[in-house]
DNA sequence: TTAATAGTGTCTATGAGACATTATTCT
DNA sequence: AGAATAATGTCTCATAGACACTATTAA
């Protein structure tokens, strides 16, 4: 190569991106929600769950099953405008969380081509929220989102480590019930450390898009103890308790409400409004404190 | 579109992925290491720094600059291979420590064509290692990073809040000195938060690599608190105060010796051995404890 | 009155920061 | 002896878990 010779403005004037073959790009969205299942007992608050939005497919492949919304990566659009876009497509919503989470680029995972797929995390509150009907003859519909460990094994050999976890992915939306199987594998060989994810099988669940939604399902969990990030799934003004059962859904385990109302202290103000209550004594209302010093 | 007309097997073998233009997708590698600057004096402990290789740009764009090693990802070949080989060609190592950081993909960010850059940070321990002569006219090398606040800004408003940052990164090799500074924006408007990261000028790195290193920077620092990533940086065997010395280098703060021996003690287990000294006590060698419970 | 949730007080265990003190080596 | 680092002891403070206790409402 000779680029020396010739100046920057040339060489970009003559560029020529020839003719290689490109893998596509596409984004794939993870749009959560906290939704609330309504109680017989008019005393007891409302159980709220984690909700995830999902596309039945329209077309071949995995047709008539459930996949994340997404979309080609247009080349004139950045990485993030593309996920705006389709959140907006999909749930009319625009100014809302997005965190990209994990570029996915194994060779087989798409059928029918090559496709490297970006996928980005969004968090919408609670607050109603219609689904769009998508352009083409697809349907779109939230699922409850749970998960369940199996089993864990762990092996301590002279070289190192492994752990190994097979999860089940539970997904139901009142008339459908998806799963799958994940295996996750945590490696320690010598001082190098690795860790595999693995989809063992799905069920109703189109491509490795059940290993995504495990992948976020984990951010989720380990963001919600260090950030605020769970703010972004509360409506403008909330109970603390409300807010401390978001807390319990996402982490997966029970909290004490006194060390709950402890450390969020400094996270919220009081608006002095209260919950109009049922049966029970009513609840203040907070909302985000914005002058909060730390994390 | 009908495809609920023929079967999936028949849809695959009469799949046409059709012309659209796609993007370029390639592959930015990261690597760290920890590097040891000799003290004049027999008593003092050498100074560890941080050390990020970079190669010098042979053709253009960019002539001349430093860039991240990279390449493009081909069509038979996984991201993550595509980032292992990349690795290897640059470093000759193999196994060591690999983790994907985030997918650059900002229209104008090459000024050749579109491309969409996935970039890995690799981890690589503190032992002998060097470097490959690069393929085409390529020159590697080892360059010192740091990292400099130089103002924040904060305000809150009714609706939320704004905290910009600007940093000056600073990259040194001995012979050159190459800077950049960035700014970073932290935002709440509403319920919605949003984090953007700007590059403002770089003096000698090429494309929007300063971008990508500050970004690394960040995720290292803030794993390096909650798991064990630093061991991957570490020799086989090691003193805790080299330990403590990686942890402050990458935290950017002092610790105190007893706090951080406490804090270490179930990660670690003793090997017996001391280190040969030099006019001070001698220090045990320890090595990583494989069966520590927690993280 | 009762079921249910809201909200607080306090004891304890744990861990981090601060700082002082002792131990050990080579020149 | 002296410089430098290694390693430990202990006081204090902040925080989280546990659990008991009080407050308030609608039916």
């Amino acid at each position: 190569m000779s680029h020396e010779r010739i100046s920057e403005e040339e060489f970009l004037r003559t560029y020529d991106a020839g003719e290689y073959e490109r893998p596509s790009v596409t984004v794939d969205m993870l749009v959560f929600t906290i939704r609330s299942e309504e109680q017989e007992n008019y005393r007891k608050l409302a159980e709220p769950e984690l909700g995830l939005l999902l596309i039945r497919r329209g077309g071949h492949p995995y047709l008539g099953q459930w996949a994340l919304p997404g979309g080609f990566v247009s080349m004139q659009e950045s990485l993030e405008a593309a996920a705006r876009r389709e959140l907006h497509t999909e749930t009319g919503l625009d100014d809302i969380y997005l965190e990209q989470l994990y570029t996915w680029g194994d060779v087989g995972r798409d059928p029918r081509t090559r496709v490297i797929s970006c996928s980005y995390m969004a968090l919408v509150d609670s607050s109603e929220l219609e689904l769009e009907a998508g352009d083409d003859a697809s349907e779109a519909s939230w699922f409850r989102v749970e998960q369940r460990l199996i089993e864990e094994k762990r092996h301590i050999h002279e070289q190192g480590r492994v752990t190994e976890r097979r999860l089940q992915l539970m997904l139901s939306n009142g008339t459908e019930q998806l799963s799958a199987i994940i295996e996750t594998k945590e490696q320690v060989q010598g001082r190098v450390r690795s860790n595999t994810l693995n989809l063992l099988q799905a069920q109703g669940i189109a491509f490795d898009h059940a290993q995504i939604i495990h992948y976020a399902l984990e951010r989720l969990r380990s963001k919600i103890e260090y950030t605020d990030i769970a703010f972004n799934l509360m409506p403008e003004k909330f109970t603390l308790t409300a807010l401390q059962k978001v807390y319990e859904i996402i982490s997966g385990r029970k909290l004490l409400a006194a060390a709950f109302r402890r450390k969020m202290a400094d996270w919220v103000i009081e608006t002095g409004e209260y919950t109009a209550s049922a049966g029970h004594r009513p609840s203040r209302l907070y909302r985000l404190n914005l002058e909060r010093e730390t994390l």
